[in-house]
DNA sequence: GCGTTATGTTACAAACTGTTACGAAGCTTC
DNA sequence: GAAGCTTCGTAACAGTTTGTAACATAACGC
């Protein structure tokens, strides 16, 4: 496990060095601070994972500081506070608390929070999905998820229904494979399908539109998508 | 305008009704499950921003789904039970959860709390990116809050009327996510519009007024924003 | 061969979506 | 207020997609 810093915000010294105890033994780096200008220094000079912030400086001081440090950095905030009132803790979670606990409080509680919130944050801030750019292929046949286009091994575009172009999906990314008509059906991710007929009309239509000898029957099995080749043997 | 979509899983029905009613009002988007398979379809669907796990299911059982579903995929999970003994919190945080309330609760806290382990998992899918409304692009196309101007990939100034503009915008704010009728109509806040055929005919003139190819269809499932060419950006 | 079973194929119906027309409601202008 | 315009939902129709059912054909076991 990779060494979590935490800065700690607390101006009671007592507590500070018994909650700092506790986390150093739990595996965590400390830094403190006693005061808003602290805080905030301690910010600049180094990275941070995470802030324990106890409001007890004064309610507003406390939520003031939570404010400042979220327009500045994104480092998840854990409020600590004798204040336990529902309005007070939503004021934390207003100015972008990620969490809000209140004292007295059991430490190993802290700690399975502290995890909860580094986990979390741990993720990568969500650069939004780009598309993953795959693009299938087997024996000339294309099946590019970005444009949502099939290809012809000519490079001709083949106009199919969706259903027909998630078939195929379902083919290029298992090439080889014999798949049951249950396994297609889980694929498609409609388990009706399984029950039915459906899946071979399906698979009869889309042999219509590409090649009839693409997807080759396994009696008994199901379909497997093949190279176009003459090989019928074993 | 808000477009997360929430899981709620609560076997207690009244219970279940009153939060789906209440975060709907809050501008969710509200899927229930009353049970871990349930639930975990839901999750398959692909569609959940935050999960609300009711641990009264019995608290091995509440757990245990926590446990699966984490296994499965990184949705934020928060779990809400009448048991707040520290150390069933713990089981909670211990398995993945990202927050953990005790019933019962303060409604204005737990939506603090959802907004404040959204923010933190980086899902602003609908605020999509932090800007807060200001402008909103997509292709080339753009949304000017401050002017609420619509402006075409040449910079060409499109003419919308309000009800149009309000739908690009929820378009704009949900790219490349496929959203249901539903969905759609929650986002303009009007549940009416999910019975008829207005949001198609709705969607017809968008297109019409903008490119054909801009929104493209989901047959089952609703319309996404999209682009043939993800080109332009600036 | 023959019966049985699995698969291919076609026809049909149901569901879904695009599009147009129409009317109600709201707004502007006189 | 009335005429004219715009907006927007409902209704209706057309085209497409897709599953079911039915029948035809092929493969397999004996």
């Amino acid at each position: 496990m990779s060494l979590h810093r935490l800065l700690l915000v607390e101006d009671d010294a007592d507590m500070a060095a018994m909650l700092a105890a506790y986390l150093q033994r739990q595996g965590f780096y400390i830094t403190r601070a006693d005061s808003r200008d602290g805080a905030l220094a301690a910010l600049r000079s180094g990275r941070v994972d995470l802030i324990l912030l106890d409001v007890s400086l004064g309610p507003d001081n406390g939520v003031q500081i939570c404010a400042e440090i979220r327009q500045a950095q994104d480092v998840p905030i854990i409020m600590v506070s004798a204040l336990s009132a529902d309005h007070q803790r939503m004021a934390g979670y207003e100015v972008g608390a990620d969490d809000y606990i209140a004292k007295p409080f059991n430490p190993d509680l802290l700690l399975a929070r502290i995890r909860a919130v580094l986990r979390r944050a741990g993720r990568a801030p969500s650069l939004s999905h780009r598309r993953r750019d795959s693009v299938l292929r087997f024996a000339g046949w294309r099946y590019d998820a970005g444009r949502d286009e099939v290809t012809a091994p000519g490079g001709w575009q083949v106009s199919l229904s969706s259903r027909e172009t998630a078939l195929l999906r379902v083919f290029l990314a298992n090439p080889l494979i014999p798949l049951t008509r249950e396994e297609i059906a889980a694929a498609l991710d409609d388990d009706e399908a399984a029950g039915g007929r459906a899946i071979d009309v399906l698979v009869g239509r889309l042999r219509q539109k590409t090649d009839p000898a693409l997807i080759r029957t396994e009696r008994g099995i199901g379909y497997v998508l093949s190279a176009d080749v003459a090989s019928e043997d074993a």
